[in-house]
DNA sequence: GCAAAAGTGTTGCCCATACACCCATGC
DNA sequence: GCATGGGTGTATGGGCAACACTTTTGC
């Protein structure tokens, strides 16, 4: 019965990514090109073996280590979902174990080792990604929609210091809405631990400067900030 | 790089499983007696390897049924998350893909096959289990929790025939509150897709006849039914 | 009648929306 | 001045909590 020694199968297991970031208004995914066989020529979501004795959250920080340069201290990492049916790989097999990162946009466009045909792709754009990578993608996008209304997890796409309007777009851009400036600036400033002014200003807008913020220290959003119906 | 085949190492890919069911008014999870090293005699989440051709879901549906004899027709299951860190199994290395299953009350006590020491226990009284499983079991609650805010999942918990009566109180145990009988009943009554009535009605609680609800076609609740502050 | 549970009506408050209006900058 | 984006004030409407009240059973 369970956990009997001996009597399992091996399986390759697998941390797989689903990194998002806002590049010109638009939401993005980064995507590899496939060098082999199964899939070669197609893209796909970054991703790789775990090693032997590596926390699952660490192999996926390494492999976003190694395709984009940003570290922990840059993302917004968490465990997505598990797929693992039996023929999702011909080869083998394997069990991947998915993430999910959100990264602010990035300056400097990719400091990785081996990240030969690495590319942010507007996610409306995708199309066909190798493996069941669609649906991981589909489920990445759905809870990235869902977290930012109960969590502060639209910070992790602005820099470390950002306006409400920057802030705002990211909501606007990842839901695919717009929203009154007006009454978002008053409910995000309002909830309790989501912000935290800086004293700053910024005029990089243009128009009158606007205050800069900081991440607050909440990890819930209490009231929520609710997605308009359609 | 990714998917390099041959440059993989073996993991054991188990599934374990968080069975909850409302018992008396009280929140209850199935647990297993371990019969052997490690952690023999210590209570656990009844679980077990991943066949070589089976799918994660019909795996955690098998060994629901090993110990419970509940089909995929009596509860609700879903995927809860993946747990790998690499010390977790003293004797190898495994990756286990937890569940969370929902129940309602059993009339017939278990109809497993090898389920010697299964057995309910409330929550509450819930301590030390065997590996990560008090974190897992914690994950698991915390997800159930929340779920039934935004989602029909309550309705899991209930015979397929329940009176308003009945939900509210998997509400309140399952949250640890009191609702308002008159304002929940109103409110899931008016909440559409979430109930459909049968025209029928019980006396089974006592007092005024109640009607007899089956759940209703929807899978999210709009507006959803928001947990008291504190 | 009394207790218990189901269900309805009503009221007042809070909060979200919509939008008028003012502020501060670049050009 | 004018355009652009930032930010405040305020009225209106819908939803929800609180609770009075009625209904229908068992004892």
């Amino acid at each position: 019965m369970a956990y009997d020694p001996g009597a399992f199968e091996p399986f390759a297991v697998t941390v797989d990514l689903v990194v998002l970031t806002i590049r010109d208004d638009d939401l993005c995914v980064l995507t590899v090109e496939r060098g082999e066989e199964p899939y070669a020529g197609r893209r796909a979501l970054p991703g790789g073996f775990v090693l032997p004795h590596e926390d699952l959250e660490t192999a996926a920080l390494r492999e976003l280590a190694e395709e984009t340069g940003l570290t922990a201290a840059d993302v917004h990492l968490e465990q997505l979902r598990t797929y693992g049916a039996p023929a999702r790989d011909p080869r083998m097999r394997v069990v991947s174990v998915a993430h999910l990162a959100l990264a602010p946009d990035l300056p400097t466009p990719r400091a990785g080792t081996d990240a030969v045909a690495a590319s942010w792709v507007p996610v409306s754009s995708v199309e066909s990604l190798a493996f069941d990578h669609d649906e991981v993608l589909r489920d990445g996008l759905e809870r990235a929609r869902a977290k930012l209304e109960y969590s502060p997890l639209a910070t992790a796409f602005c820099p470390p210091e950002f306006t409400i309007g920057e802030l705002r777009r990211v909501y606007e851009v990842v839901w695919g809405v717009t929203l009154d400036p007006r009454n978002f600036h008053r409910k995000a400033t309002a909830t309790p631990g989501f912000l935290a002014a800086t004293g700053e200003r910024t005029n990089r807008q243009g128009g009158r400067p606007a205050e800069l913020f900081r991440r607050g220290a909440t990890t819930a959003l209490l009231p929520p900030l609710t997605r308009p119906a359609p």
